[in-house]
DNA sequence: GTCTATAGTGGGATAGAC
DNA sequence: GTCTATCCCACTATAGAC
């Protein structure tokens, strides 16, 4: 044997993996409803009772799918953040890799997004549970911003990455139900609505709009606290 | 005519009312998930296989209860579209209206939102069977709209009715996560975010916010397309 | 600590007799 | 239109093997 330090512990982790990639595989071949814990069982080579032991519940599953998510997403974004300077592009660039990392589990998304939805769900995107997620995400935001070659007011551009997540997790609302063929028209509301935000962004330091902005940032405090 | 001419429909239509009170009634003392199809029927006095001749789902239980909260909705946000004159009184009235009717609602709305946040269900606010409702919402917002003293420009009073509609879908969303004592959260968010949405209206005709407004009422064309 | 096997619960949904 | 009987599956419980 191997490894006497942490006796199982790699053997388990394996099996964790093998668990985890094993329903991945399924539910895109069969959608998420389709999957059942014993396919996924059987189809590991685990009883359903160990698929239990490694994962609290069918849902739970997903919690990989969305990190996985994640990484890949912040690969796909690394190209257009190490060359771009515009705000626009940058912000731009991030959106639509996402929707190209995104699209192979469009189908099977929509199929478990309810789960994702529920308030209590520890899928949530505002749970606890998804906080490495949502802060992964908003460092990603933050990273567009602060490489950008746009001048901003100082507290703008603190609090501008998590408006931007909220913005993203918008656009993943509108992914979820759209059903044109490779989500066209997600690309066609990121390439309208991208000019919109960068000319707001742009705006917000003007006399006329500084109110709105002061209000705005309030805001978003208030709701923190 | 009221008529004896279609023999049974009258029973029909008074089993399908008990059914959908008796499962509005016990989802509000018990819980959705906690309450289960066969409960229903015993209660409503008759066979589980009976409930789903009438309801082919136990979500589509659901579908009575937009409707019952439209309806009451409206009722609420009268005596404040009858006497108010200023656009952002209107508003924050016809927001608060619905917070209160929604109110004994809110931990059982937690629960079977998931079930309307799923693109493929007929309880998601854009799916076809939800269209009556729709409708009626953004009517509701026309009215707010086109009761007010503030002048706008003639496309934007077209469309923003349905843009405050969006403005109140998402008001919902948060309510359905907030966890503050009688969602006191989110009555702050609708008392900060309306002068907000006041000032932007004002805003829009202005020579420097014009391009952003244009931008916007096109998007929401392309979005209907 | 990791895993199997098995037996069982409960609830959404359905089939088919009447 | 209504019933009874049944299916299916997520999930639990448990007892024990390595």
């Amino acid at each position: 044997m191997p490894d006497a330090t942490i006796p199982g512990s790699a053997k388990g982790e394996r099996t964790r993996a093998v668990i985890a990639e094993t329903a991945l595989r399924l539910f895109r071949e069969r959608g998420y409803d389709e999957t059942t814990m014993r396919a996924i069982a059987a189809e590991a080579g685990v009883s359903t009772g160990n698929a239990y032991y490694y994962f609290a519940s069918k849902d739970h599953l997903i919690q990989r799918f969305y990190d996985q998510l994640q990484t890949d997403h912040a690969v796909a974004s690394a190209p257009t953040l190490a060359t771009a300077e515009s705000f626009a592009v940058r912000l731009a660039g991030v959106l639509h890799a996402w929707l190209e990392i995104a699209r192979p589990y469009h189908s099977f998304a929509g199929s478990f997004f309810k789960t994702a939805a529920e308030p209590t769900s520890p899928l949530s995107p505002f749970s606890a549970e998804s906080s490495p997620a949502r802060d992964a995400g908003i460092a990603l935001f933050r990273t567009v911003v602060q490489g950008s070659s746009a001048t901003l007011d100082p507290q703008l551009r603190d609090d501008l990455p998590e408006l931007l997540w909220i913005y993203h997790m918008g656009l993943v609302l509108f992914w979820v139900h759209d059903p044109s063929p490779d989500q066209r028209r997600t690309a066609g509301l990121i390439d309208r609505s991208v000019p919109m935000v960068d000319r707001i962004v742009r705006l917000s330091r003007t006399r006329l709009l500084r109110p709105v902005t002061r209000e705005v940032l309030d805001l978003v405090r208030y709701l923190r606290s």
